[in-house]
DNA sequence: GTTATTGCAAATGATTTGCACAAGG
DNA sequence: CCTTGTGCAAATCATTTGCAATAAC
């Protein structure tokens, strides 16, 4: 886990008169643990390997405290739950394209994208505060080769297929 | 309603050797009755209005079709429920941007944004399918002016409010 | 006549909440 | 101590589903 992520959560509670505990500590350590995006349930999971006590309400509690503290972000990926990104705080500003194929998630960063979408933001009358992209696609390589492999492994995060209902 | 919508709903039911039914017709008319946005208990309450019999898991139902036939399209506007945009067939490619101040939602277009993204797209190696875009934004009159009024009400369309818990 | 469709009520599944007990400062 | 936090189970809320009755073709 990034060094500072206990740190800011610890400000961000001080600041905000609650109390720093266990719990807290558990559920921070364990959604910081890996860089993929998770849902509350597989924290939930992963929270319990640390402290078996651990609640599922108190970690949607938690979660809560994390997205207000912006150390983590809700994202949309379509299935019907909500996602969990942790990896916001090193990339502030990327964005998510979900391969249509396979459900898998790629994050990548764009300046260009960033600016374009200030500048009509701000054409429309508004300050930006948020952006969200979300690009669903097919993986040419499937198409070419009939396999939709971890192709670009290395700019891959957040391996998180979708789920279906 | 656009004429053509029926055609189009027809068109797709035929294709898929599906039925055409009253029910179906009257929940088309009623999601293509104003260009608003809406949600599916907002739909059923229309449609309860052409025909108080209408059930909500035929709306539900039907929904899913008009989806599938890309009549309609689902949009996330951060409350937890989905949200369906009439909007698509004469503005294939418009985005979202959603004050933060008043949960209003605004539509535009950009083909700049539309060209970048399918750019980085590819770059990542997947052939675009969808894009989805939303903005956060604060009012820039609030701001100024302290008033969120409808500025910009000529480029405004789908005119709901976010609903919190 | 078959088979798809509908309405109703019950089921589902993610998330939230009430409450009594435990822990932080 | 006094208040906030936690675990548990029950409650919520949007959406889905089973089923018997009904309507398309």
């Amino acid at each position: 886990m990034d060094i500072g992520i206990q740190e800011r959560l610890n400000e961000f509670i001080r600041r905000k008169g609650l109390r720093r505990t266990t719990q807290r500590d558990i559920i921070a350590k364990a959604a910081f643990s890996k860089d993929e995006h998770f849902t509350a349930e597989e924290l939930f999971e992963r929270a319990r390997k640390l402290d078996s006590e651990t609640s599922r309400a108190t970690v949607y509690r938690t979660l809560s405290l994390l997205v207000e503290a912006d150390l983590l972000r809700e994202i949309d990926l379509g299935d019907n739950q909500t996602t969990y990104d942790p990896n916001f705080l090193e990339k502030p500003s990327h964005n998510h394209l979900v391969c249509i194929d396979c459900g898998r998630v790629v994050e990548f960063e764009d300046s260009h994208l960033d600016l374009l979408n200030d500048c009509v933001t701000r054409r429309l009358g508004f300050k930006p505060v948020r952006q969200t992209i979300k690009i669903e696609a097919n993986c040419e390589q499937l198409r070419l080769k009939g396999r939709c492999p971890n192709l670009i492994a290395t700019r891959l995060t957040g391996k998180r297929l979708r789920r279906r209902r």
